[in-house]
DNA sequence: TATGATTGGTCAACATAGCTGACATAATTG
DNA sequence: CAATTATGTCAGCTATGTTGACCAATCATA
């Protein structure tokens, strides 16, 4: 409660950093590597944990009213951003297994969130897309998101939202980026 | 597979925000609103989704070697950062019931990484601290975790970290940001 | 001091969402 | 035709969250 810190998070810094200076403890300009401090990469790791938890929260709600949990909202959101994507497609960017995302789908096209239709060029895939009512979810749900996003980002201005872009970036596994980079070119600079 | 974006992705914007302009769809440099196309609200949503699962990526396989999970490493990292909190500040951290807290604590104690002392002022409360182990075990996760946060941090220089902590912050919920400015006040800006 | 609130713990039961392993069917590809 | 691929399914396990009920020790206060 009381706001006593880390006791190990004052000088020290990380050893594997390129960026060695040791530069003085003072605030937080944009000074050479002064966001190296040990204390400053705990900020980045606690606000990825709370943030991100906030960041679900409010859809975590609305979805539990209609008892439908997280992993249904993965599926609903990524099939809405690229409809008529295959199944496989849905596992390589969700990447669970296929038993995992079966439990999720089946239930989501039970109740008349998703339909599939038969690959034209493979007979075996099943594309995926969504529904009127599945559509309707969807909309909701990432209007709930980007409502918070446009907020904050409305706050904080382009510049700000150009390095968290860049940041959350550089925090992805390199091979995830290189999917994303041919995904979505202009999602990755 | 193929490249092709969300239909609905490109030139609208979002309605509660409250920058209202019709900017044009050009590129993103640092201009009024440009930043708030749904198409930049999405990859903001999509982005800390990859990002999070990539951030906890490595540590839930440390974990998983010592039969731990998550939940965890949550405990471990939050008493390592605030040695001798009670279970109702973890609580309050992780907003979790004390019953599924329970497990996860019980368990660290009966394995030797975490240990509890009575309270001084009050001798109900169970103070809790890492032992030898744990500490080890916590330095552990969290170089693995800051080593990933500086090298995003170098990559992308003191500017772009600013604006991530900028964002990240103005992504939480009002209250939550209370308490973190409360309870950590270099952390939230 | 007696009472009520707080701190922490426990038992039992349940739900969600991951996992592995094994196996099946249909369609494609060589 | 044989091998591979895409998808689905059954069965069972694990981790981590949830409720609800109840208990003991301690603190705060009327």
């Amino acid at each position: 409660m009381s706001p006593e810190n880390t006791p190990t998070g004052n000088v020290p810094r990380v050893k594997s950093a390129s960026i060695s200076g040791s530069a003085p403890q003072s605030s937080s300009g944009p000074l050479k590597g002064l966001y190296l401090r040990k204390q400053d990469l705990r900020r980045g790791i606690e606000l990825m944990f709370f943030a991100y938890r906030d960041f679900t929260g409010e859809a975590d709600q609305m979805l539990s009213n209609l008892d439908l949990g997280r992993a249904h909202h993965r599926v609903i959101y990524f099939v809405g951003r690229q409809p008529g994507m295959s199944v496989s497609d849905l596992l390589a960017i969700l990447k669970i297994t296929k038993q995992s995302l079966s439990r999720v789908l089946s239930h989501l096209i039970n109740t008349g969130y998703i339909q599939q239709t038969q690959g034209a060029r493979d007979k075996r895939q099943r594309l995926l897309s969504l529904t009127k009512k599945g559509e309707a979810l969807e909309a909701k749900l990432t209007d709930l998101q980007c409502r918070r996003f446009a907020a904050a980002y409305s706050a904080r201005g382009g510049t700000a939202v150009d390095g968290f872009v860049k940041v959350l970036s550089s925090l992805l596994d390199d091979e995830i980026r290189a999917d994303l980079r041919q995904q979505y070119p202009d999602h990755i600079d």
